[in-house]
DNA sequence: ACCTAAACCTGGGCGC
DNA sequence: TGCGCCCAGGTTTAGG
């Protein structure tokens, strides 16, 4: 999916756009999307969008939410055309609509009545309540390849797989380097390197190399972007004169480059 | 507590 | 063209 940039330019969108509509119906396309009683949610107005982590959050007049995780596929588009990727489509009463599409059938949409329920498990924001000495306690506190923990959301909540390999790559530190075994002073400049790569994919509206979209069915630009992620066998942009690397980490692809994050 | 692999799904890309 | 395999921005669960 979609990681907090992806999330955030979502949310920046469709806090403009929605706000204030009614629901006035609700198409379930594929049941698996879909997860509560579309009946409580329809009739009512959308007062609020937000976000955490990679959760988007629409709340209700009723004091219900909406929790949206997009995962892999995920995509969220105003007056979009259904195709057979549509899953669930939200019908306002001034006309205009917001599809649900998902490929993978891997995101779900669920109808909550204290988002805590759902948010409880999740570690601080990056971007907002993750201090530098709560990052510091977390990363001391294990031993695991820091790039793991960069993405346990229980741990710090937001960062993937494409953000967590670039933060890495600007702040020099080698993805496998044990949690535990950075230095005080490279503790500060990851977190600040995080935050950088975040921000900027906020700006360039999220990463489109696969899936994402923005409310208008628009790719973002960060991919034009990156630095290691996906670059497997380019030049690291660093001239250090090494290629980039890929291994695998955690299940995951891992980018990097061997020369300048050793 | 650690790790790995598989599962949930579909489809694009690549080698043969 | 087509088949089989690998891969994909996420998360959960099962097993060692």
């Amino acid at each position: 999916m979609p990681e907090l940039p992806e999330v955030e330019t979502l949310r920046l969108q469709l806090s403009q756009l929605i706000v204030g509509k009614k629901i006035k119906s609700i198409d379930i396309l594929t049941t698996k999307s879909f997860i509560g009683n579309k009946r409580q949610v329809i009739g009512k107005k959308i007062i609020g969008v937000r976000r955490f982590a990679k959760i988007l959050v629409i709340d209700l007049s009723n004091s219900l939410s909406l929790a949206i995780h997009l995962k892999m596929s995920g995509q969220l588009i105003l007056n979009g055309i259904p195709h057979k990727h549509t899953r669930v489509i939200f019908q306002f009463s001034d006309g205009n609509k917001l599809i649900f599409n998902d490929q993978r059938i891997f995101g779900w949409i669920k109808v909550v009545g204290d988002i805590r329920s759902i948010t409880n498990k999740l570690g601080p924001d990056p971007l907002k309540e993750l201090t530098i000495a709560r990052f510091s306690t977390i990363l001391k506190s294990s031993k695991k390849p820091v790039k793991l923990l960069l993405m346990d959301q229980g741990k710090i909540a937001g960062v993937g797989n494409i953000y967590a390999n670039d933060a890495l790559f600007l702040a020099k530190i080698n993805p496998k380097r044990k949690a535990n075994e950075i230095k005080e002073g490279s503790i500060a400049i990851l977190l600040n390197c995080l935050r950088k790569v975040l921000k900027d994919g906020i700006k360039w509206k999220g990463a489109s190399k696969n899936h994402f979209r923005d409310i208008y069915g628009q790719k973002g630009k960060a991919q034009e972007h990156f630095y290691v992620y996906a670059r497997t066998g380019e030049k690291c942009i660093n001239n250090c004169g090494s290629v980039i690397q890929k291994i695998t980490l955690g299940g995951r692809g891992t980018f990097f480059c061997p020369k300048c994050q050793s």
